[in-house]
DNA sequence: AAACCGGGGCC
DNA sequence: GGCCCAGGTTT
């Protein structure tokens, strides 16, 4: 091989690069178990910039494990609204309480102990334990697929655990074992800002001679991905149902999207001819609004609704508490039509 | 192993 | 429209 890597060469490369290219970040030189983890969690499936304001928000609600632990889920998940992927603010609030009643009201510093937690897999395990408590374990995520199956020229499926696996491997031999943090935040950060997944910039990198992909002109079909997904077609009627003025509202409880979130009486309909039907018996609505998730896309429909079906009138919420209900952006969205409409 | 869980940004 | 994002849990 013309020019071999050695791994003293690699972290030279890498450590130079990212101090000289790191971005800052707010949790950045965080000491504090408890923000790393959080940041860990916030970060799961979200790019860096929609993360940051959520972190800070969130901390700022909940400073430390015990008032997590002992919070309100709705105003967990108020502070989680906007952000998707619900269960991780359950899951991180069930984690608190782990905290407490197993590690003493602290976040465990080993990355077998973290692993039990609730929310945290193999990912998550290995930052905290390596950021927070400098423990030699190397993490992989999107960014360090992405980077070594170009660098080494990795073919295998990165959504296969074997490959997974298999990149483990390599990043762990590389693996900083003296600040272990330091090099699994710079391997992300290479992948976030470098090696992008579109048009990475090669010109910039330190590993360019040393690529794969950039010598074999693969890096826009490395790393390989096969899996593909199907999407789902739903069909939402809301009904607005207004009483005093008070409204409607309820919480979701089933294994579907958006379960601890609150939303108006909701009907689902297979087609959207069966929606536009229903939809004849009302005089007026508003939509369809169209609203994307990864694999499903709904289009959503709201009305005026006055009942006499027997609601629990617990369920019905003024303007003031409403406010505090954490809601899908969705509704929001569409709330928003409605009374937009009904102003005018 | 595959399905499911959100919303936003980029191409 | 498709792809990806500092992934994890459930089936």
């Amino acid at each position: 091989m013309k020019h071999y890597l050695t791994k003293k060469k690699f972290l030279h490369l890498l450590m130079e690069w990212y101090h000289a290219n790191k971005r800052e970040l707010p949790w950045r030189g965080e000491k504090d178990p408890y923000k790393i983890w959080i940041s860990e969690i916030i970060l799961q499936q979200t790019r860096v910039e929609q993360g940051i304001p959520y972190y800070l928000n969130f901390l700022k609600k909940f400073p430390d494990i015990s008032s997590l632990a002992n919070s309100d889920i709705d105003n967990v998940l108020k502070v989680w609204e906007g952000l998707g992927y619900y269960r991780r603010a359950l899951y991180a609030r069930e984690a608190a309480k782990q905290m407490m009643e197993w590690h003493s009201g602290k976040v465990p510093a080993k990355f077998v102990e973290l692993l039990e937690l609730k929310g945290i897999g193999e990912y998550t395990a290995a930052a905290v334990a390596s950021i927070a408590f400098h423990e030699p374990v190397a993490v992989v995520d999107g960014n360090v697929l992405r980077f070594f199956s170009r660098l080494l020229g990795i073919k295998d499926d990165i959504s296969l655990p074997a490959t997974i696996n298999k990149i483990r491997k390599y990043t762990n031999y590389f693996l900083d074992q003296h600040s272990p943090g330091e090099y699994n935040q710079a391997i992300m950060e290479m992948g976030a800002t470098c090696c992008t997944p579109k048009n990475p910039n090669c010109n910039l990198c330190p590993f360019q001679k040393y690529c794969y992909a950039f010598n074999h002109q693969k890096t826009s079909i490395l790393p390989q991905k096969t899996k593909k997904i199907n999407v789902n077609k739903r069909y939402f009627i809301y009904y607005i149902i207004e009483k005093n003025n008070t409204y409607y509202f309820q919480r979701r409880e089933k294994e579907d999207i958006w379960k601890g979130m609150y939303e108006p009486l909701l009907k689902e309909f297979k087609t959207l001819k069966d929606a536009k039907r229903e939809l004849t018996r009302f005089e007026n609505h508003v939509g369809p609004l169209r609203h994307v998730l990864s694999h499903q896309h709904i289009y959503a429909f709201a009305v005026n609704c006055n009942i006499d079906k027997k609601l629990n009138q617990k369920n019905f919420y003024s303007r003031k508490q409403l406010k505090k209900l954490p809601m899908p952006v969705l509704v929001k969205k569409l709330l928003n039509l409605h009374n937009d409409k009904k102003s005018n």
